[in-house]
This record gives structure tokens, sequence and C-alpha cells, in this order.
RNA sequence: GGGCAUUUAGCUCAGUGGGUUAGAGCGCGUGCCUCACAUGCACGAGGUCAGAGGUUCGAAUCCUCUAAUGCCCACCA
């Protein structure tokens, strides 16, 4: 055994085993089993992504459910895949073709998309290559796309079905446009961020009175191009004189009315609103109400188009430049003030987004969102932390329609088809209005799996497919059950449906966990999934999310090169307590390698000093045959109480506690106690078994958290039993927990301490024999030390002590010294005690003259010479450690007396 | 504006139905390369558990209020 290296290298470990598990095929499940099925479905990352410490923390959670599943005996199922992530991918794509000085439109459309597919072929399974760096466990032969042939026949069968069921509907609405990526977005897709703006105080003058005028606020002056109308609030005396009045647009000239609706809010600006019906949601409800007229102003790029007279060809934020100026100089700016507001940015490009009028597909929730909300407040979906399930309900009982249309090309294409001639016979019967928006359905509209023969309403053959594409979650929400092969009725989706848990970030639990609810419910009439465990952002050490602009990643890769994936999934489990954020730094990531690292020397000590012969034996027989020493049975009683409190952990996915049990039951039992005991008498057999047997058990139930290292242990363990995925969880031995045991030798532990704590309180001489004293209060402690005082004796002998004799406590006489033992209590120390109170008082003073100085000058240096905050505290610090040290000294002082 | 969370050692955090002396890791100090491990061992210093009030024999823990910080949601132009 004296080959094996003193320090584990994780790097020659970790590739060799997770090639060991694929070509065993120990990741795949059967869906013909007679098991009870465990399943967890994968967070598909994207194609485009790269592992980042979100992915490592989500995946390590769930590598560590489904290793724990499988070894309790379930037909464990981790279903790994990908999301074809329509924007991100396109972006990326396009980016690499503009380095060749190409547009997406120079290709066209189906050459653009080879070149995505090319891309994805390429590059797109980065990602999985890196799961697999982690240790994920997941069945390969299952891995699906959300672009697979069959997961794309899903989508198209769940359009069809909810537009037949009038779900699904087609409309104009002011929708979230980001003029970057030329699409549309969902309300998720645009999250609201502050930024510093203004507010512009804009004149309208009154038509028949152009000296006097009524003042508009508004954060956008730009839309005034597109206003329609004025409105106040009906009962604000101010303006309700002027209600039905006439004002003139500033700068176009156009004559616009005063409104009144109660939506407007009095207290703000000036109590008059502008309205912009095809440039913002509130406005654009006013429009219908109010019957306004809907003038755009912009084009998809949000460059400002004829309608906006001079400033045609403008991008919106030089138009509002111009703006103000030339409302300057026409006198009807009447003030800007600094203003925060909050505006939608793209989530892809970060892009400002821009209200903007279009015609896009929707989903109407409020159908689908009732049924999911009754199975979560029944309890029959569970989130963890349960804090959550607030968030939840309250977003699906105020849910909005869903915008599902993109404007891209990359994506599953809308089942749509619309008839030319259809449309040529509409066109020709109704001329075009005035408005610019069409705001009526598509005629000669077909919504259809397969592209049709001919068209149904007339039977014309010239037919079309809708060039849009869905929204990228419209595929993710059918995951738990699409990637079963839904809507056939397959053997996995009966076996493995609903599947156990999701887990999952908090970001996504509106753009994906909701819509999986509803869509389990929807399609398959059953939940796709009974818990739902929600972990913390990870962040870095000063609480910022990671991002590449700021420079803070942290990268799990490197992590891994540098410490292993072991070490870097423990560190990640012991710090990640229930839910709560992470904030990280590469420092934390030692206490994984350090763990790692002792592990593999305690192992290394254990089987060197293994006879592989003796071990043999079935423990719970040798437990009952065999007289057992004390320690033997504390570590053997402290295994089960830990594996029951672990097991406890990890059914409440508790991963931290878990991983703290592990952890201090394995560095500061097994081995600062349990082995340093056991050493004296590493020839016994008794101490052989139980030694190897709690470390081969051990390893099991450190195996989810730690693949590698334990499955490399496993297979230097005298008789590995093929891989240790293979092992079942060790079952909690009751009879072998012994409460009182624990207790009793926790307490000659503290005596040991005190053994310890004597000698470090005063100097002894290598040669010096002493008589120390311990306290123990009861008969029955005495006698327990009594009864083990060879261990004692043997725990001293390594902390250079010899004991001679041990009494009871103080009494008048010595006369009841038990004969027998030999451990002598006695209260002389060898020690000159009146030159010793001497040295300490010296010392005393000497460090209260230091503290006083250094104080002195703290004061200085903060008052005087303003000296930086870190070096004040340091200083601070300093002191508070030496007065610590006084503290200490005094302590010892007294017991001297 | 609404909701959620956090506040415990110098730092980062645990603390499981209220119950002996409030824990860990890192950092700090002292002594050790003791034949598994210096990625280690032993010992030590360091805490009014954010503040106030309440319930209780007993509160870091339960309740109320206050303060600071962070996150999410919301159409206030």
């Amino acid at each position: 055994m004296n080959e094996i290296p003193t320090q584990y290298n994780p790097k020659e470990v970790e590739d060799k085993w997770y090639k060991f598990w694929e070509e065993n095929d120990l990741f795949f499940a059967k869906s013909n089993s007679i098991k009870k099925p465990f399943s967890i479905v994968i967070p598909p990352p994207n194609i485009t992504g790269i592992l980042h410490m979100g992915h490592a923390l989500n995946n390590t959670i769930q590598d560590i459910l489904i290793r724990y599943y499988r070894m309790k005996g379930y037909e464990a199922l981790w279903l790994p895949g990908t999301d074809h992530a329509g924007i991100a991918t396109q972006n990326v794509v396009e980016k690499q073709i503009a380095k060749e000085g190409l547009r997406r439109q120079d290709l066209g459309r189906e050459k653009f998309l080879e070149r995505v597919w090319e891309w994805k072929e390429k590059y797109g399974s980065n990602i999985i290559k890196q799961l697999k760096r982690l240790g994920a466990s997941c069945d390969w032969r299952r891995e699906r796309f959300t672009m697979d042939q069959a997961y794309s026949e899903a989508v198209n069968e769940v359009f069809v079905r909810l537009y037949e069921k009038g779900l699904i509907y087609q409309g104009s609405y002011i929708i979230n446009w980001c003029p970057r990526c030329q699409t549309a977005l969902s309300d998720e897709e645009a999250p609201h961020k502050e930024i510093e703006g203004s507010l512009y105080y804009i004149r309208y003058p009154f038509k028949e009175h152009p000296d006097s005028f009524i003042v508009v606020a508004t954060t956008r002056p730009e839309t005034m191009l597109g206003d329609t109308a004025v409105a106040v609030h009906p009962y604000d005396h101010r303006y309700k004189k002027f209600i039905g009045k006439t004002l003139i647009l500033p700068l176009i000239n156009r004559e616009i009315k005063i409104i009144a609706d109660s939506v407007v809010d009095r207290k703000f600006g000036t109590g008059a609103v502008k309205v912009t019906p095809a440039h913002d949601p509130v406005d654009y409800q006013l429009g219908k109400k109010h019957n306004l007229e809907f003038i755009n102003i912009m084009d998809v790029s949000a460059i400002l188009n004829e309608n906006a007279g001079k400033y045609k060809g403008l991008d919106r934020f030089q138009a509002r430049k111009l703006i103000t100026e030339d409302l300057k100089t026409e006198n009807l700016l009447e003030k800007i003030e600094s203003y925060k507001i909050s505006v939608g940015h793209c989530y892809r490009c970060n892009t400002i987004i821009e209200p903007y009028l279009s015609t896009q597909w929707f989903v109407k929730m409020k159908p689908l969102a009732e049924p999911a909300i009754k199975v979560v407040k029944e309890g029959r979906i569970r989130f963890h932390p349960k804090r959550w399930t607030k968030v939840y309900l309250n977003w699906m009982e105020n849910i909005k329609d869903w915008c599902i249309s993109r404007q891209i090309w990359w994506g599953h294409r809308l089942p749509v088809y619309y008839c030319r001639d259809c449309q040529q016979r509409d066109k020709s019967q109704t001329p075009d209005s005035n408005s610019q928006i069409n705001l009526k359905e598509e005629p000669g509209l077909i919504v259809s799996k397969e592209k049709p023969e001919k068209c149904p309403f007339c039977g014309s053959t010239d037919i079309y497919q809708d060039e849009d594409v869905l929204d990228t979650w419209f595929s993710s929400w059918l995951w738990p059950f699409a990637t079963f092969y839904w809507p056939k009725e397959t053997e996995e989706l009966k076996y493995f449906y609903p599947t156990s848990v999701l887990v999952t970030a908090p970001e996504i639990i509106f753009f994906w966990v909701a819509r999986m609810i509803m869509a389990g419910l929807e399609f398959m009439g059953e939940i796709p999934f009974s818990d739902v465990y929600i972990h913390g952002t990870v962040r870095d050490i000063e609480g910022r999310k990671m991002s590449k602009s700021l420079g803070n990643i942290i990268d799990p890769l490197e992590i891994i090169e540098h410490v292993g994936a072991d070490a870097l999934r423990f560190s990640l489990m012991l710090i990640t307590a229930c839910g709560q954020d992470i904030f990280l730094s590469e420092e934390k990531f030692k206490t994984g390698r350090n763990f790692a690292n002792k592990i593999w020397n305690a192992s290394r000590f254990v089987l060197m000093n293994l006879n592989p012969e003796e071990v043999r034996v079935d423990l719970c027989v040798f437990f009952k045959k065999e007289d057992l020493s004390l320690i033997n049975r504390w570590i053997l009683s402290r295994f089960y109480s830990i594996l029951k409190k672990i097991t406890k952990a990890l059914d409440n996915y508790r991963f931290n506690e878990a991983a703290n049990l592990l952890y201090s039951f394995f560095w500061h039992e097994f081995c600062d106690w349990y082995l340093e005991i056991t050493k004296a008498d590493i020839k016994d057999k008794h101490n052989q078994v139980v030694m190897y047997k709690i470390l081969e058990k051990f390893l099991r139930i450190l195996h989810p958290f730690m693949p590698f290292i334990t499955e490399e242990i496993w297979q230097r363990l005298p008789s590995p039993d093929q891989s240790i995925m293979l092992q079942p969880w060790p079952h909690v031995q009751e009879e072998m927990i012994d409460k009182k045991l624990e207790e009793d030798v926790r307490f000659l532990f503290s005596v040991i301490t005190q053994i310890r704590n004597f000698r470090s309180l005063i100097e002894i001489k290598p040669e010096q024999k002493v008589d120390i004293s311990v306290y123990p209060h009861t008969k029955k402690r005495l006698d327990l030390i009594q009864q083990h005082s060879l261990m004692i004796k043997n725990l001293a002998k390594v902390n250079q002590l010899q004991i001679l004799r041990v009494d009871k406590p103080p009494r008048p006489s010595l006369s009841a010294i038990v004969e027998d033992i030999d451990i002598y209590l006695h209260f002389t120390r060898l020690i000159d005690i009146k030159k010793e109170q001497l040295r300490i008082k010296e010392m005393i003073s000497e460090l209260s003259a230091i503290c006083k100085k250094k104080e002195q000058n703290i004061k200085n240096k903060e008052f005087i010479h303003k000296a930086p905050k870190e070096i004040v505290t340091k200083e601070r610090n300093e002191i508070k450690r030496l007065k610590g040290e006084i503290i200490r000294l005094e302590k010892i002082y007294n017991e001297l007396c």
C-alpha cells in the first residue's frame, strides 16, 4: 500500500471513473423495471451555454438526489438534454457570420438556418461535455433536444390543440419589442430596470387660444409625435372645464382632443397626460376605449418613420434630443426634471425595450392557470423552501396572456398557414384604412400540424407558412413529457411521468416552472412533478450576480482543474443553506480540496493497517457476537446516528446539513478521535474490522456528494464489489445506536481535553512527571474513568504525558483511594506557584502597557492622520487579541491562587 | 406601491418542535514535519445572537414594532 501517494490527485482519477461508469452503462434507467421510479428532468441548458457556477450548483444537487435514490433502490432516471434557445443562439450565429461581413438577411432564411444547425453540431454539446466533468450521472442514452423531430411534433400538437380550444389567438397589442433583436418579447423576457431619466414638461397650446396651454409630463418626449389625445381625470377641477376642447400638438401641428379618464393620476406630474396609443400599453387601452387613432411613428429598428414628419430617419434617442431642442426654441418646454424611471430591457441583449404595436400570437393563460393554482394550494406540488409558494401563487393569480410569437428564424415555426387567394380577395373587399395598423385577424388562416395541401376555404393550393417562430419557452414548458415522446403513449412516459422533483433557480419560476405545471395538467391531466426545489443564486463575494461584464466570474471548470470536481461539489454543498443565495470566492473551494485529501489519507491509513482476510465479516453478526470495546461501540453508534440524520436531511433537501454532518463526522470523530485512539492497538482484530466497516459504509453515504474519490477508494478496498454506484444505501442499525454511551464517551473526551489543556497551561519538560486533576462529578463518571483508564493513558501518551493514578474528587483525606486503578488524582502541581504568579503578573502589566500605547496610536491615526479604515480595523483587532491574551493570563493567575 | 428574505466571532455562514457552557470553515496567536495526512496535529483568543417590547420557569429560536441591507413583482405617464 505504500505506493499510494500521500496527496490525492483528482486529475488522475476523475476521467477514468466517468468513463468506467459510462462503459458499464450505470446511468441507464429502465422503463420496464419492477422498482419504484424516481425521475428528474434536467433544466435543459442552452446550447450556447458554457458551464457556470449556477449550473454547477444546480446539477450537483440533481446528481446527489439521483445517486442517492439510485442507491436507495429506486429506478433513478436523470434525463438530460439541451434547449435550442431561440434568440440567444440566433444572436451567436449572427455574430459569427458578421465576421464574414454577412447579415442573416444576406444569407436568407434557409441558408442561415443551415449555418445555425452547423453551429449546433459543432458547439451545441459543449455544455454536455462539461456536465460530464462535473460527474453528472445522466442517462445519456435518453438525451433530448428541444428541436428534435419528435419534440417538434409535440410542439405543433400543443399549438393546434390550444388553438382549437380557443386558447391561442392572434391580435394586435402593444408588446415588448427589442429593436436590436427585432422581435417581440414576453413580459418575462423584458425585465424592468431603473435608469436615470428625465421628466419633460411640454406645453400643448389650445386651438382656440394659442397663447394658453396645457402642460403634460412625459419621460419619452419623442412619442409625442404619435399623440392622439391628452387625458385628464374627470373630477380634476383644474382641467374639468377643458374636457372636449381641442389642442394643437406642437411640432406636428395636429389637432388632438382632451379626453377624461379615471386612470389618470391627478397627483402625478401636471395631472394631464399625453396619450400615444401606438407606443404605450396604458395609452393603448385608452385609445381603444375612447376610439382614438393609432399612429405608429417607428419602424422595427426604432427609427422614426414617415409619420414623424421631419424627424423621419432618426433613431429614437436622437429624436428625443432634437425634439427637446426644438421645443425649447419654440418656448414650449416648461422644464426638465431628472427622474428615475423603470424601463424594460431585452433579457438577451439588454437593449431598452420599445413598447410597440404589432400583430402577435398569444396564449390565454387564465383557464390554464386555474388548475395550476389548485394543485399547489392543495399541496400536491410542494415548493422547497416553502416561501416560493406565495410568489408562485401571486404571479399565477395575476397572470397575463403570453405572447408566444417571435420574429426570428431559429425556433419552431408556427404551424400556421395562409391562403394567398383568400388574402387577395379580402384585400380587394376592404380598402386600406387610414390607420397604419391592421387590427384584424389575417384572412385565409389555417392552423395545422402539417402543411395543408389546399385551402379549406377556397381550395387554392397557393399556401404559405407564417414567418414567425415560437417563444423558446413554448417548447420548454412541455419538457417533462415531450421528452418521453408525448403525444405517443410510450412505456417511459407511463413509467417515469410524473417526475419526482424539479431542481431549479428562482429566476425561472415564471418562465418555466409555472408553465410546466400548466402544460402538465392541460396535456397530461397530471402534475409534472411533486416537488420543486429552488436553490439560491450564486453571487460573488460582494453579492453581485456573476456576469461577464463585471468580470467577477468564477469558472467551475477552472476550479475542477485546480481542486477536482468532488471538491467543487462538496464545497458548494457545504455553503448552500436551503435556498439562500451563495456568496462565493475561490477560497471556499479549499475546504473541499482539503476534505478530499483527508479522506484520501485516512483511507490510506486504514488500508495500510488491514488484514484483508480478517475484515470479511458481516458487521451485524460481528457486533452481536463479539464483545467490542467502548470506543468501537462508540464509533458504530455515532455512524448510525449520523446516517439517520443524513438520510433525513437528504429526504428534506437539506444538502448543507448533510454535507456538514459528513464532514464533521469523518474528520472530527472518525479521524481525530477514533483513529487516534485505535492507533495504539491497531493490530487488534476488532479495531480493524470496525475501522474498515466504518470506512466502507462512509464511502457509500459520501458517494452522492463526491462520486469520484469514493469510487477510487472503493476500488482499492480488499474486495471491491463492482462499482460503488451499485451499492445499497446503508440501513440504520438501531441496535447499534446507544445515546447513553455516546454521552459517556463525550465525557471521557472532555477529560482527555482537560489533560491537554493542562499541558498547554503550564509548560512541562518532556521527562517531567506530573499529577493532574480531573473532576468527575459523579460516582458513575469516576467509574467510567476507571474502566477506561487504559484508553486515557494511551491518549495521554500521545500527548507526551504519563498519568500515574486517579482518585475521587477532593476530600479532606486520601483514605478513599481506590486500589486497582492507575490514575491518581492529586492537587499539587509540580511547579513553583509563587514564581509562576510573579511571571504572569509581569506579563500582564507588559501587555497592558502595549495595549494602552496602541490605543493612543489608533486615535492619532484615525483623527489626526485620517488613516484608511482597513488599517484602523486591523489595529483594533490586534488590540482585541492582546486584551484576550490578558484575560487568559488573568484566568491562569486566579487559578493559581 | 406590494411581496419575500437577511441581520449570530475579524470574514463567510450553520443553528433542526424554545432547554446545560451558542457552533463550523477561513483568518488570527502559541507549540509541533509524532512512522495516514503541514491540503496536517494539539491548544488558545474572539459573541449583549441588529435594537426595543411581549409570551414563558426559560428565547438566537415564538409574537409585535423599529432600523439597516438585499432580491422579486407592479402600467404611475
